[in-house]
DNA sequence: TTGCTCCTCACGTCACGTGAGGTGGC
DNA sequence: TTGCTCCTCACGTCACGTGAGGTGGC
């Protein structure tokens, strides 16, 4: 019989994670004194306590040790370890995607640029998308608007994500800009429509977010171009740009009234850009 | 300016997390109603709650966050992101190691074996060590560690770690048995001896800590040989018997109180032996 | 007016760590 | 007796989530 302290330092657990594993019923002491509460553990317990210590390291929680080591469970134990098998390979994926981040934002935030737009991933998703060469960017692409929201309408298929204009034109010459209209509709109602494509996302994209009318917009495009150049980044998409709140005047729509701006100071607007870093080589070494 | 659901919805950010924000000072609404309490967001917030998920994402806490993105500290982004690309590089080895262990243990648990033994990590350590071959493993190896002993105490060098004994013999022949004797010692106190090395650890060992007199030890031994090779593994290395608590009878130690059996029946002793999977291949592909 | 949104407590999660304040055993 | 060990609360950690109970605004 081994009091708390002999037992901690046999196997090298503190006396408040004995006293712990008691309480919640992973480790009970051999015996405890009824006079004293002294708790009194046993060399038997070594092995339990060493796969206790064995399963926590492996990032099992002592819910799952308690479950896992259940008297006659011997199977349950191995369909656990299976499990988080398959969970720890993920986690040493996300571990790579997080270092392609870090190096990804280390090249995006040179010591003393300001944060004015972020670098972040932006998902793909499933559009009711036109695409069309127009000679402005003003009632030509609302009309596209008005005819793509009420094809996504009648369908039946809106769902409350941001519609999204995609300039395919790398150069925006005067006339001719080859524009893609993008309503995000839900995967279920692909179906029934046309005209529905996946369009990618990115994994890096530089992305500004602002209030106010569209007549903002060519400055702060010129000011995400800039920081894009400082950041090391190299555009490698459409720039997109995602109406998040938006004129009112377009009635046709059935939207959500957080959607709809009063006026155009009340637009919300993001413009994103996919971006590759310059140097593909990473910033630093370990 | 945009109340707290509009935001919510426009950054994909839940309303409970917007509060704790404002809570812990890391992102305050624009403005907040003196008299309703109502917080109202500016879309000029955005980069700065994107900036934040994509830290979070990245492992960072809310108060390195904080810290990171201070008006005008841009280089201390910079070496926060630094040290986590140290710190994710540090996580995906532990990854890699612990599907390994995970491995390791999927062999030593085939569904239906119980739960005698366990497989774990054996650290590497720095010990003043006798090797000696030996007719008898009673009086001649606690001669030895006698002797030890007294060389140890002598450098003040005794830390209070179990002392153990190697056998190097892999055939237990009744005669001529190549055993070391082994006390650790702290590192500083390793110029102040002679005979001290370093002792080679186990990434994985099967384990088996048992109470009571040495007259256990070989039927104990035997079960932990069927236990090996019922879990598919391989002996690689020395057994190791270490000695957590033994005989008073060996007065020559200064040793603290709880590495002292008054009795036979009180030692407890614990058998490790060094393992590799008989089949190098992994268990399961996911 | 109804229903929706917003508010502020207060408590729960997870695996312990950190005292406070008190007692048993050599 | 002193000092060491052990005990039981009770609260803190971290980043929110989950109600409870109540109110503002269209």
């Amino acid at each position: 019989m081994l009091k708390i302290g002999d037992f901690s330092r046999l196997v090298r657990v503190t006396i408040k994670t004995l006293r712990h594993y008691d309480a919640v019923g992973l480790l009970r002491p051999d015996r405890v004194d009824a006079a004293t509460g002294y708790r009194y553990y046993s060399a038997m317990q070594v092995p339990r306590l060493q796969w206790i210590v064995a399963l926590k390291d492996l990032g099992f929680s002592l819910d799952e040790i308690r479950d896992s080591l259940a008297d006659g469970q011997e199977s349950r134990l191995h369909t656990a370890l299976l499990r988080r098998r398959g969970a720890l390979l993920e986690e040493i994926a996300d571990g790579h995607e997080r270092l392609r981040r870090v190096d990804a934002m280390l090249r995006g935030t040179p010591a003393g640029v300001s944060v004015a737009a972020v670098v972040r991933q932006v998902p793909e998703c499933q559009a009711y998308a036109l695409r069309c060469t127009v000679d402005s960017l003003g009632q030509p692409v609302e009309a596209l608007f008005e005819q793509a929201e009420a094809a996504v309408a009648k369908a039946q298929a809106r769902i409350d994500r941001s519609p999204f204009l995609l300039f395919h034109d790398p150069e925006h010459r005067d006339r001719d800009i080859d524009v893609e209209v993008c309503i995000p509709v839900a995967d279920e109602a692909a179906p029934r429509l046309t005209a529905v494509r996946r369009v990618a996302g990115a994994s890096d994209a530089g992305c500004l977010t602002y209030e106010g009318s569209y007549a903002r917009t060519p400055a702060l495009a010129a000011g995400l171009a800039a920081w894009i150049d400082a950041g090391g980044y190299v555009i490698a998409g459409p720039l997109r740009e995602v109406y998040h709140r938006f004129g009112a005047d377009q009635r046709g729509y059935r939207l959500p009234a957080h959607r709809i701006a009063a006026t155009p100071d009340d637009y919300i607007t993001e413009l994103q850009i996919p971006l590759v870093r310059r140097d593909p080589a990473p910033a630093t070494e370990t």
